[in-house]
RNA sequence: GCCGAUGUAGCUCAGCUGGUAGAGCAGCGGUUUUGUAAACCGCGGGUCGCAGGUUCGAUCCCUGUCAUCGGCUCCA
């Protein structure tokens, strides 16, 4: 604990030697907050006209190596809030005049978007703060609350990575200052290991793998963020659909198919014409009406639901429907497979009374925990609820909104205690949700299953049942999606798996492998690919006139799981000795088996769903 | 969309401050008939992302544009 304490005050610390640095560089800079990140700290700076680029970083790590050598006590000072204000004033630091002149109307109870940790509070838990507090290392002064190592000798050991835009306050119609990022570790050793670390990560990027395995593509004339799947990488599209399917369809899930296009006017029933129109890809008819590319199903299962009267007794109706949706999202936002234009969905809605909420919510939970557990893939859960502070931001009112969330907080509580994020501000605009989040390999987090309530819908369409009285009863839609987005799963599981995909999804799961060109070794390779087919199993042959040893390596590559080598001796024998793949082999044992046993093996395998190898 | 960087063969990259491009792998052809992670020889392949401009001449300089990457913002 005091060691994480010492990192902090260390990273914390650097961040004002980078402001020193950059003030002795750029003596007219002005400075917004640089706050302590996962693994190191950050400083967002004005410099004007001046535009940093990644060869600047070099320079400013030159002179924070002068003000660390230095090794400048950091120095305490504390001082009335006008002075503070004052002195903000004097060194020209508009930025710091206003977070101070915001602390002084709001107190310390301040406005969610002032980052605390770089206001130099005094007091904590004080509403009306009197003191501001200050640390001052060689010729830099800071507002700030600490800690601070003694002396800027002792910061530990950094590097400067990146620098990049970002909006004052993280607000796009505010300026944008230039943010520079570094990492920093007590020892440098321990930096050298983040490094060799990020190397790592970046050779299972689900990018780097895609095209090393050939799953997708995109390409300059098809558009950003539109990406094509290869054989291969449809393969594992379709493997992990029908896993949900099959899950599903154990809660009475049906399934229904929808046009990608819909008029604009079932957007502006449901509501998401208000705030989403700008997103929306839209076409217009030759007869001037318009349209757009759905950006998501749920006016049209809506549509389904409302095509007859439905009796309580029918209730709860579940559609599901694993599709493409399509939204325009800002260019500067697509990257990889995590954020595309067009998402396939493996969507379903829940039409439901009130009543049976709690259960519908329940099953799609244990979907959810079931699907991914199979990959060994833990999620984060967090609790997306609405910021009544931003009322306008959603539809209905604030007592179906408190109702909705206390009921959502009760089951998120029963099933994971207190191991969940708080997500104010975080619903959608008709109703809070449960998100289960996952990380790539960087470490940047994205939603991938959700579970979401709606209110808001059943109503702009006007669904209902008949209740046991005849009369007509407002129902409760649940939106779901296990993936999220097949996209966003096969980022998290490439990268999680580095391409070594279990059996049942690895799309060539055995290779044929010929030790020569003879005809009797060609017909074997074709006997055992005829005899694999009728399995279901996914065989490719390499008869390729190559080594043997190079038509391994080219199997290993790819990941295949199982490679068989056959010549001579397998025709001979009519057995073969499959080389598994060695994640898999841990506690499989190269075994020569009958080309029939070894079949079976692979597609018993193959329907198992589990990771590791049994034969 | 905003800030910054990048864009050379299918892939990974080289190309010295302007004189129209190279390597390895992959591909194709041949020799070889191969036994569990790279046989040997040869060949083809690039309007240097695209469009303008400057210049006697542009992969190299300038402008625009498209795309990729890292952030910011956004995410039904």
């Amino acid at each position: 604990m005091a060691q994480q304490q010492d990192l902090y005050a260390m990273r914390h610390s650097l961040a004002h030697i980078m402001a020193t640095a950059v003030q002795h560089l750029w003596p007219a800079a002005r400075f917004g907050v640089g706050p302590v990140v996962e693994n190191g700290f950050y400083y967002d700076v004005d410099l004007g006209n001046t535009k940093l680029s990644d060869t600047d970083l070099g320079t400013i790590e030159k002179e924070m190596k002068r003000v660390i050598a230095a090794d400048a006590p950091f120095v305490r000072s504390e001082k009335p809030i006008d002075e503070a204000i004052g002195w903000a004033k004097q060194a020209k630091q508009p930025y710091k005049e206003e977070l101070l002149n915001d602390l002084k109307r709001a107190g310390t109870t301040i406005a969610k978007d002032l980052d605390v940790d770089e206001l130099g509070l005094a007091a904590d838990g004080d509403s009306k703060v009197a003191n501001v507090s200050f640390y001052t290392d060689a010729d830099f002064t800071d507002l700030c609350r600490g800690p601070h190592v003694t002396s800027t000798g002792k910061a530990g050991a950094f590097k400067l990575l990146r620098v990049s835009g970002a909006y004052w306050r993280g607000k796009d119609t505010n300026p944008q200052m230039q943010r520079i990022y570094g990492i920093a570790f007590a020892t440098e050793k321990e930096l050298k290991e983040h490094l060799a670390m990020l190397e790592e990560a970046k050779k299972r990027d689900h990018r780097r793998i895609g095209q090393e395995l050939d799953l997708f593509t995109f390409s300059d004339l098809i558009g950003q963020g539109l990406p094509l799947w290869t054989p291969r990488g449809t393969v594992l599209r379709k493997q992990l659909d029908a896993f949900v399917q099959e899950l599903r369809d154990e809660y009475g899930y049906e399934e229904v198919a929808i046009p990608h296009i819909t008029k604009k006017d079932a957007y502006i029933a449901s509501g998401h014409w208000a705030k989403f129109k700008d997103e929306l890809f839209k076409i217009t008819t030759r007869e001037g009406h318009e349209f757009a590319m759905k950006p998501m199903n749920c006016p049209h299962h809506t549509q389904i639901y409302a095509r007859k009267p439905h009796s309580y007794r029918e209730l709860p109706v579940r559609f599901r429907e694993t599709t493409m949706v399509y939204r325009d999202e800002q260019s500067g936002e697509l990257a990889g497979l995590s954020r595309v234009r067009s998402i396939t969905q493996d969507d379903a809605h829940v039409f439901c009374r009130s009543s049976q909420i709690e259960q519908e919510i329940q099953n799609i939970w244990d979907i959810v925990e079931r699907f991914w557990s199979v990959f060994g893939i833990e999620l984060t859960v967090r609790f997306s609820r609405h910021d009544p502070a931003n009322g306008d931001a959603y539809i209905g009112d604030e007592s179906m909104w408190s109702d909705a969330e206390a009921q959502i907080k009760t089951i998120i509580e029963g099933r994971v205690d207190t191991h969940y994020i708080d997500g104010l501000g975080e619903a959608a605009f008709y109703g809070p949700k449960i998100d289960f989040l996952g990380k790539d390999v960087f470490g940047r987090q994205f939603q991938a299953s959700t579970i979401q309530l709606d209110f808001g819908q059943p109503q702009g369409f006007d669904l209902t049942c008949i209740d046991e009285k005849g009369e007509k009863e407002r129902i409760v839609m649940i939106h779901c999606a296990i993936n999220g987005s097949l996209e966003r799963s096969l980022v998290l599981l490439i990268e999680q798996t580095a391409g070594r995909f279990p059996i049942w999804l690895a799309p060539e799961q055995v290779r044929i492998i010929t030790v020569n060109q003879e005809p009797a070794t060609e017909q074997f390779a074709q006997d055992m690919v005829v005899r694999a087919k009728k399995l279901g199993i996914r065989i490719g042959i390499d008869s390729s006139n190559e080594s043997v040893g190079k038509k391994i390596r080219a199997a290993e590559i790819m990941k295949v799981p199982y490679t068989v080598v056959v010549g001579e001796k397998e025709i001979a024998t009519s057995e073969v000795l499959p080389r598994i793949r060695k994640d898999l082999a841990v506690d499989a044992p190269h075994t020569s088996k009958t080309v029939d046993e070894f079949l079976k093996t692979v597609a018993n395998e193959a329907t198992s769903r589990v990771h590791l190898s049994s034969l």
